[in-house]
DNA sequence: GATGAATGAGTATTCATTCAT
DNA sequence: GATGAATGAATACTCATTCAT
């Protein structure tokens, strides 16, 4: 049985604190700040966040306990920190790149891969942000985040989609994003975490397919 | 009275855990044995595992600590208990119950609400299964064997359907009950716990919409 | 790290005490007392006193916990009585058996191989009751009693060879039956209890050897 | 200030002890290591081990229980280290000093002196390193360590008089200085932890006479 | 800015002993 | 007499955070 203490309450004294507010004054000091991102973010993917020491980041970043200190206010601002690059990563590898397909079945097919392979980069650190969202609200907050990015940009397809008489218009694009949403993210979970063995192409074929029908996509496939 | 504790090296392990093992000799050993269980899940349910301390659950049963130990080996095991026993009503409640409805629509919408009603009696556990699931195999078994009931049951229905001329025999059953297996159990975390604010009406229909759809279910709903 | 409890100052309930004082009252009670008396014996010299717990000792007699209780006060007390018992073993078995040899040397060559004997047959125990003798009074006492049998049977025969003109008049008897002891003792324990190789015939040559040099025994080994 | 305190299931292997194993870094932490490891020796002295807690060592090298932590892995592991100096002490303190005696028996007489003394200054410490070595074979080691010093300083010296023709020529050296050397040991034993009161001239003439005589040592005493 | 060291609250678990049946 | 169950005090150890150099 391991120990998890964090204090409550208790402020550094007022030098440390300026010191953290103001940010880093020198490129030295960005660049300290940036290893020791890194280094969490690392330490994280492998330990998860109870199991890593604050120890742990400061060794991994070579500086020493104090030197964490300096540009974190605690080990959960810096996961925090660390979330908040990751809901970034996400957000941005799920936008469309390249020109639009001409079929709407290829935007589909499309926008689930994207999700699969940002989901499968970043897998590790989306358990723990699961696990720690759990119980701290700022966190869940950013699991939202990508949630809503992705249902928002979905939702938005579908209202074109129908305003161009291409899939049912009587569908509520809110509603049927959400859901819709959940299916893959929530597959994509039971597979790359929970180690459900799926054959790759087979998935995304199946979830092409129910989110297609479920739209009544007027199109041959 | 004074007592007086020292700390030992050497040692065999326990030999309170044979008694353990063996369970509870008479009438009273096993109430007090099912008190200490419901005692651990009221508690777990309100301050979750992390929080949860054995004085706490001695309490809420009304017993010394030293009784925790005659019936658990620790906090983890009554902890596994009480997700076994989650699994279990789980798994009960979302059996068929009464008569089969005449329609396959109907069919569905009732596994629908079922799913929904277990879901939202137990949600306060769940969270705390899933949280737990990250860290201990044992825990996400549990969680992994109620998806399981569902998901098989679903297969076997679409197997019939099919073999009926309900609904499209293309599609592969295993596949297709995974991915709207995972599209139903996320959409209830997502509402029941993440609180996110669906209208249960609307989202009922929308789940069973999706699923009729993506079966090419050959009724008119 | 195992843990030991020992309450202090507080007594059972009249009727219990009673009981224990008046000790069995039937041949049934007998015998289980003595049941539980070798168990306690079996189990210390596996054990040693502080990894045996009462339930070890109540499990090998094949009772309860609490029928322990009916027989002995404490763990400390049934200690105590295999102790004694060990103490009482001792003893006689330092005695010596059959007709008296001729020569002194041979008397002496012959306390060593009873000595020896008695130490190997009874070693486990030996070394429980040197542990449990550093802090209790009591038990340290029981082991002194053994080396005082030994002490002053020796002293009483080194006056008896002083008074015959065998051995050095001008000896103390009683500090040089001190220090021979010891000599004995110890090398005992070196050998039998801290596992030290020594080759038996040798070992109880060279100190026979330095006894009967001590004393300057006149006469050819 | 509050705390919150939790205990998890898995995770690697203390990362504090890398701290440990290093070593202090400063002369302060150098320092602090010394003062505790005193206190340390001074708190089993006066409690043994059982009974020292690990607060009653902060306590008297009045610095916090996560201070000790910081130079010592366990309570164990300091008595390993208290130890180890003992040991290292008794060893140096053996050791002849200034001129060697003309005689033999001089060299013999101020042997078993200095033997005395040694034991008499740490006569505390032996018992509970002692009891200790009953149950954990890293300290049984460094007891044995410090005879086996004694016994083979006495096999040399044996071998040293055997070639000058001052003693028995015949006498196996190693087993005669076992078996001395358990003779002293044991008597000490007796004598300072068990409170047998000799009269410490007496006592060390009568054991340097057996000694001699066990030699055959060809002087006049 | 960087460092090494100091802090201290918090809890799971054991087992000798008693007692109601 | 026998049993199974109930009791409860007592302590080692961790690690996030602060602070003096």
């Amino acid at each position: 049985m391991r120990q998890v203490v964090a204090a409550v309450g208790v402020g550094p004294g007022p030098e440390q604190q300026q010191r953290r507010d103001a940010g880093p004054q020198t490129d030295r000091g960005h660049a300290r700040k940036a290893e020791l991102l890194e280094a969490a973010r690392r330490v994280f993917e492998r330990q998860g966040f109870l199991d890593a020491r604050v120890a742990d980041i400061a060794e991994e970043a070579g500086v020493s306990q104090g030197t964490f200190y300096t540009y974190f206010d605690s080990k959960e601002a810096v996961f925090q920190a660390v979330a908040t690059e990751l809901r970034d990563r996400m957000i941005d590898a799920l936008k469309p790149r390249g020109p639009r397909p001409a079929s709407v079945h290829e935007q589909i097919d499309q926008a689930m891969r994207r999700f699969v392979a940002a989901y499968r980069a970043e897998s590790r650190l989306i358990v723990v942000v699961a696990q720690l969202g759990h119980s701290t609200p700022e966190i869940a907050e950013l699991r939202l985040a990508v949630r809503e990015a992705f249902v928002a940009r979905t939702a938005r397809g579908i209202r074109v989609q129908q305003s161009q008489g291409l899939v049912d218009p009587d569908l509520d694009p809110w509603l049927a994003s959400e859901v819709l949403g959940s299916m893959v993210d929530h597959t994509c979970w039971v597979w790359l975490n929970l180690g459900k063995d799926f054959e790759e192409e087979a998935l995304i074929a199946t979830l092409t397919l129910v989110w297609t029908r479920a739209l009544r996509l007027a199109e041959a496939p």
